[in-house]
DNA sequence: CCAACGTGTAAGTTTCGGCTTACATGTTGG
DNA sequence: CCAACATGTAAGCCGAAACTTACACGTTGG
């Protein structure tokens, strides 16, 4: 199954999102993805190899050329798991509740989220 | 301002991800924290400065304790990240997209995220 | 058919992240 | 006022991650 933890290592990398970022364009070859970089091609692959390894991506060999496309799948579990914490963040006390504070309203509190 | 390379490297980490979930909850204590992990407290207080130093969470010294309480501030930019790869790849073409191919539809497609 | 191409793999080095032990600092109950 | 407490900081170690150079392998145009 899908790691959590190696997935966010994995987006972690700004070159792997960099590439990931191209591949929400449409599929690319290594070659193509490797010159978007500032590393060597072997690195590139290493990168690739990461991403295919969570699942963030798909590689399918045609000719002499290999077509990477992005999966999303994984990032909607990214998206799951940071939705989840930051909704039982909005129904929890905070330090402020403690009692003789000034009661914060639930607007009040809504003015933390960017 | 915050960094998103930070802060994905932030949430990698299991045992920080124990942190802020248990800080969802509400505000908690140095130690109490440190109890929440399998590794030593200076550990976990490290782990606090690395959660603290990407802005996903905040601390304010009280008697000889000192309470930690997430900052969700963070979270909301992940979120904006994850969604803004995942809607481009919903409106890019895909290998199947190629000339002679079975065209896909946009159910097709919805297939694709789990 | 074979040279050039596109790409992955191996090996080795350096950098970095996380852990531990040991120490320093500020706070408070008695 | 001072011993015990809650916690942060420093120094050092170790394994893992990321990069490079060198090499291996399948594919294809001429």
């Amino acid at each position: 199954m899908v790691d959590l933890a190696a997935v966010l290592g994995a987006l972690a990398d700004p070159s792997r999102r960099v590439l990931l970022q191209r591949l929400a364009h449409g599929p690319a070859t290594s070659g193509q993805l490797a010159e978007l970089l500032s590393v060597s091609r072997p690195a590139t692959s290493q990168h690739l190899q990461v991403l295919q390894a969570t699942g963030l991506v798909r590689a399918t060999a045609l000719g002499r050329h290999r077509w990477y496309e992005l999966a999303p799948g994984p990032l909607y579990l990214v998206e799951q798991w940071v939705r989840g914490l930051a909704d039982t963040w909005a129904a929890a006390p905070s330090l402020d509740d403690r009692a003789g504070a000034p009661q914060r309203t639930a607007a009040r509190r809504e003015e933390n989220k960017p």
